[in-house]
DNA sequence: AGTGAAAGAGCCAGACG
DNA sequence: CGTCTGGCTCTTTCACT
């Protein structure tokens, strides 16, 4: 899948650091990584190239946004051929509700996280976007009442390198 | 919950484009808001105070980093006892292979996204972090194939604005 | 609130050890 | 890989709408 990208403990740093904040200063991340400006930003060209960084995005507070309820939809499909798959895959991606999509190996395919205004906002959603859908056998949905990211990597990561 | 936070449309341009790329510089994000240098700065920072934005994190590929696995694990308690829920909150936040809680309604109490170096370390961190635990009823675990996260704003926000 | 201008800070390349 | 230099861009503040 990924290049042989091999990162040493210093990329591992970096990574660690942008992860927790992704709008510190070259110069900051430099000095925390314990690297000379240039090389440090010579890293992260490096990283974000090999596609070991692939993005930084914002979090944001999903409630003053208007979006008053979350919810987890667990998804059967009737069939596994590839076309189904990839054709419910498709139409996930036009679904603006859509926060993550968790292709799962189990009694369901996939776990859908989603992002609505309110509770008849989500019913009007399991239909259409799920229940309507031709691939998909059944659904069950559970409420989220709330939900905690951890923004640290792991730390049996350090124990590999020097 | 959250003090009655009033975003209009440049807000919602903003926080968007943060999303979208959270390295974004403000002279950029100025203009692509329709907002000069200064204002622009200022609204950001304004979102930032009232916790509309919470924070700004680096995507990886886990792979490189030695992440050979990662897996969604229900969980469901014996009971749900306020001590027994916070005991095990505050347990799964000194779990570094965790990655995400959703704490849902439904058949279970918890999903929790985790994520592993193999099948070796799934299977101890399931004993370790989860069964052996006696607030712990039952779990389930289901691997994970792929997963992909939507950074874009769901569009029905744009409705409500101006 | 928003703007524009000006000072200060940070970014980034190139040359060299 | 680190340092230094120099020019350039971006950030941030402030007085004025």
């Amino acid at each position: 899948m990924s290049k042989n990208v091999e990162l040493d403990a210093k990329d591992v740093r970096i990574v660690r650091l942008l992860r927790k904040n992704a709008r510190i200063s070259n110069k900051e991340l430099a000095a925390k990584a314990g690297l000379a400006q240039s090389s440090c930003l010579e890293r992260v060209r490096r990283l974000r190239m090999a596609r070991v960084l692939t993005g930084y995005h914002a979090d944001v507070d999903p409630d003053p946004l208007g979006i008053g309820l979350q919810a987890m939809v667990a998804v059967r499909l009737a069939r596994h051929a590839r076309a189904d798959v990839e054709a419910f895959e498709r139409h996930l991606e036009t679904v603006t509700e859509v926060v993550t999509i968790f292709h799962v190996a189990g009694a369901n395919d996939y776990l859908v996280h989603v992002a609505v205004r309110d509770s008849a906002h989500l019913r009007e959603l399991a239909l259409s976007a799920f229940t309507e859908r031709p691939e998909v056998d059944h659904i069950e949905t559970q409420l989220i009442f709330a939900h905690r990211r951890n923004h640290e990597l792991p730390v049996y990561l350090d124990l590999e390198e020097d």
